[in-house]
This record gives structure tokens, sequence and C-alpha cells, in this order.
DNA sequence: ACGATATGCAAGCGGTGACTTGCATGTCAA
DNA sequence: TTGACATGCAAGTCACCGCTTGCATATCGT
């Protein structure tokens, strides 16, 4: 298992995850174009880098159909920040 | 304000934190000290460049008194994670 | 089958980050 | 005041990371 840390340490890394936050089940292409359409200037193979990154640190999930991928956000990962420090929305509903 | 992802990116960053969450007020001496108890190499300063990404981060307070320095650990700012991808210990409640 | 599309793989490059080294500053005790 | 202690500062080194480049692979439409 890779690092969730290092992972989302990277800004165009966490607009990929904002990015599938909004729309999941994205193709690399349309991740892509949207990115750009951003002001992110990553080319496909830096963002295909990243999702692997992603993907090893389990924060991704994709899934392979013909020529086309579909990338799947999964936030469970994350989930171990909070539990390392204790903090959290819970904290706050008293 | 420094980036708190780039911040708790580094592993010996998280075992401050760790450090700082088990006792709080801890001095950079005592924070060497017991870092390398835990099998840490670090050195003083490499140390001292860690508390100044982390305080930048606003993830760490530092209070100056006399020659020491008293540190301590402040979660609140990773509290934009959840924010961002809405995840959290909530969720399983149900 | 053939061309176009969508993605994978690998080597190389540049910049950033973590660490060390050496010295400077400041504070306490005697 | 002087020496020991606790920390700050700055330059230099080295490895890693993100990115590009170029080519390979695989799938769909016709």
């Amino acid at each position: 298992m890779g690092d969730v840390y290092k992972a989302i340490a990277d800004p165009t890394r966490r607009a990929i995850l904002d990015e599938l936050r909004d729309r999941a089940g994205q193709t690399l292409f349309e991740l892509c174009k949207r990115l750009i359409g951003k002001g992110f200037t990553s080319s496909r193979q830096a963002v295909s880098q990243h999702l692997a990154v992603l993907e090893e640190a389990g924060l991704v999930v994709i899934r392979r159909e013909g020529r086309y991928i579909f990338i799947d956000l999964d936030t469970s990962p994350l989930q171990q920040i909070y539990d390392r420090w204790g903090i959290g929305p819970c904290a706050s509903d008293t």
C-alpha cells in the first residue's frame, strides 16, 4: 500500500480528487480535459502517473473496460488521518 | 500560510506530531531525544527545520521562554481535509 | 485488415526538499 | 563576566519527485 499522505501532497493530485468528487466514473481523457479547463497544464502522461500514485494509496479505483478506463474516488483511506490525531466533524456535533 | 498537505507528507514530521500528541509542551531537545529513542535519526537542526514547516502550516504552536522553546500541537488545520472531501467517522455512525 | 483512438511503459531532465556542516546568537548559572 | 547550554541561521550536497519525450500496446469503427 502506498503512502496516503504523500499522495495528497501534490496540488495536481488534489485537483484530480476534487474533479472525481464532482463527477464520478470519468475517463482519463475526460479528466485531462477538465483539468486543463480548470487551468492545470498537466499532460495526459502526467495525469496518468498521478493516477498510479493515487491508486497505490487506495484513494482511487480504476476499472478497465475495453480501451477506456473509468476512475472513481475512494476517500476511505483518508480516515486514518482522523484516526491518528483525533479530530473531525463529530467533535463539533455535541 | 503554509501547505498543510505538504507538512504532513514527511514521515519525520508525522512522528513529531505523534510525539506532541502524546506529550504536549515539549522542548526541542526533549523532542529530539524522544524521536531518537523511537528509532529516528534526525539531528537537532533537522527537527528544527521540520518544526518551522509545521509552524508555517499551523499544525504546531511554538512558544519561546528564555533559552527554551515549548512546542504544542494544533490539529485544527487538518479539518480542511475533511471539509474538502467530506468523509469522517460520522459516516459510519448510522 | 487498417486507421484512429485510448492508454501503458520507460528513460531522461530539472527543480524541490531533507539533511548536514559550521558558525552565530542568546540565556542561564557560578 | 565567563563558560555551558539551548536554539537560530545559512550555504552546500544529494536524492527524490513531477514532468516530458518517444515509442509500444490494445481496442473500436469501417
